[in-house]
DNA sequence: CGTTGGCCCATGCTATCCCATGTGTACCCA
DNA sequence: TGGGTACACATGGGATAGCATGGGCCAACG
């Protein structure tokens, strides 16, 4: 159930190649229509969002349900889909990042993967070290303050 | 039900390998997913904290239910899956500690297995010790002032 | 015809698996 | 009750398969 777990560091080849990690993968063998990924700017950080693609159709479904002309159900299916690139690993187990991705992440010639369970991240190195560390401060306050 | 008790100290050989105690690996025997183990750092103490994969997906399933993008709950899931390894026993029963958990937990050539009921922690010897006693110390006089 | 992007093959390294050995302990038998 | 034996656990080292990475070829498009 719990799939994307831990930080791996890789490179970035002149092609803007990289290799998904080896434990990503076959995280990613369970699942149905297991080699397709949606790649997305997050919209909260400077990373690319990476969805299997079946846990995407998840998260867009209940979208489809919204009235169908509703400003919301218009402004949402736009951010979501407008940016989003569909990728298929190539038999070596890497994936191209589009050019518009790498910029909004400022990746240059390696990147982490970050692990969050049903979805993984793709981070700056750098970037990537500062995060995790703001979050595990802030999950620690958060902890203490919530009952167990 | 509870399962890993006692205090067993062994060896963390050149390559970053340990045995898991033979108390502990029988334990563990009757949970499902038997083999599967999840290593976190722990954010209250210098050491490492381990759960077998059925009690982590427990402790982690409810986030999964949060508000998708609350900035809580992408904080908290950061920490709880960025920070984690998944690990398999080889044959012998052994785990390769990871160089992070390694560090976080200052440990050298050996370590002690603290067992806490549903989890266990793998501790540097004397730090082990010093947490022990003070633990012993707290939960003496915190009996003393509970109610019976 | 030139250039760009995708696909496939090749290689070095590293992590993992597997076999082998010593030591301590528990059990059995005398 | 004492000694001996056999198993199980912890540990060390060597080999092998998988992974990450780099480069070259072919096809499609401009």
């Amino acid at each position: 159930m719990s799939q994307f777990l831990g930080t791996h560091q890789n490179r970035l080849d002149a092609k803007g190649r990289t290799s998904v990690p080896a434990p990503f993968r076959s995280a990613l063998r369970s699942t149905p229509d297991a080699t397709a990924l949606i790649l997305r700017p997050s919209h909260t950080h400077p990373c690319i969002e990476v969805w299997p693609a079946a846990e995407f159709d998840r998260l867009a479904a209940p979208l489809d349900r919204l009235e169908i002309f509703s400003p919301a159900q218009d402004d949402l299916q736009t951010a979501l889909y407008a940016d989003a690139h569909r990728v298929e690993p190539d038999r070596e187990g890497r994936i191209n990042l589009p050019d518009s991705l790498v910029q909004h992440a400022g990746l240059t010639d390696a990147v982490s993967f970050m692990g969050l369970g049903r979805i993984f991240q793709i981070w700056e190195p750098a970037a990537a070290a500062a995060r995790l560390a703001a979050a595990r401060e802030r999950a620690r306050t958060l902890t203490l303050s919530s009952p167990a």
